[in-house]
DNA sequence: TACATCAGGTCTCTAAAAGAGACCATGCCT
DNA sequence: AGGCATGGTCTCTTTTAGAGACCTGATGTA
């Protein structure tokens, strides 16, 4: 019922989601649509092949995102989609994604007024 | 611009914000209002006094909560508040929280499914 | 009077996770 | 024949998270 309690069933399903490396998949998925292994790794800046292949086997096994094989290709063809379920989510995480986007810059601001102060501090 | 650029600036605002522990804490501050860092402690279920303490310094410098002493006080009194910033943020996460409350079973089904055909194969 | 308890943290130590980079088999193009 | 691309995995190192002790000062409890 309520995130916030750690036993929360829903909780380790929040967990997968509120990750960076997840959230930035759903949304390369969600703005480039299907994209093969190499190609998300581009798509998504600064991630490790590790951490690919980690997130998109969670997220598969949640049931957000599709996996398809296609051996007779050679080379070997792995397509990423998102199921329904995933579109949903992507959906949902877009407006965080805008907002950052937004206000990145009064987040910068903040971090600067911050600083000075705890300089000024010391 | 584009978020999944690492080299793009708002790219660490977004990795502060895409972190269980700070999306867990600005719902529970929405929620509940003003805390004291014990009673946060005790609202964001499972979180650890270091954890805590690193992710309100994070989002106090990145001017999305604040941090108010009462020195006077005995116990000291240290108020953690969302800043109007934080308002915003805290409500557009909101529906990321409400999707997995409402999917949760169905990602619990996927995840049933895709261990059964894993079992399967070996 | 002595002891435990609460406040808001920090410090240290250990355990888990992320990142870097090599490696693999196969097949293409030059 | 050599180099590159495919989708990964494996190992090693570094970073991060978590557990728990500790701190100062006042207040409540026996």
């Amino acid at each position: 019922m309520d995130l916030l309690d750690a036993a929360c069933p829903s909780r380790d399903v929040f967990v997968d989601l509120a990750d960076k490396w997840a959230l930035l998949m759903l949304m390369s998925l969600r703005e480039r649509g299907t994209q093969r292994y190499s190609e998300l790794q581009r798509s998504v800046g600064g991630i490790s092949r590790k951490m690919l292949a980690q997130t998109l086997r969670t997220l598969e096994r949640d049931g957000i995102v599709s996996r398809t094989v296609n051996p007779d290709a050679t080379p070997p063809l792995v397509l990423y989609a998102l199921t329904p379920l995933g579109a949903e989510v992507a959906e949902e995480t877009r407006v965080l994604c805008t907002w950052t986007h937004d206000r990145a810059a009064q987040v910068y601001a903040a971090r600067a007024a911050y600083d000075r102060r705890a300089d000024a501090q010391a």
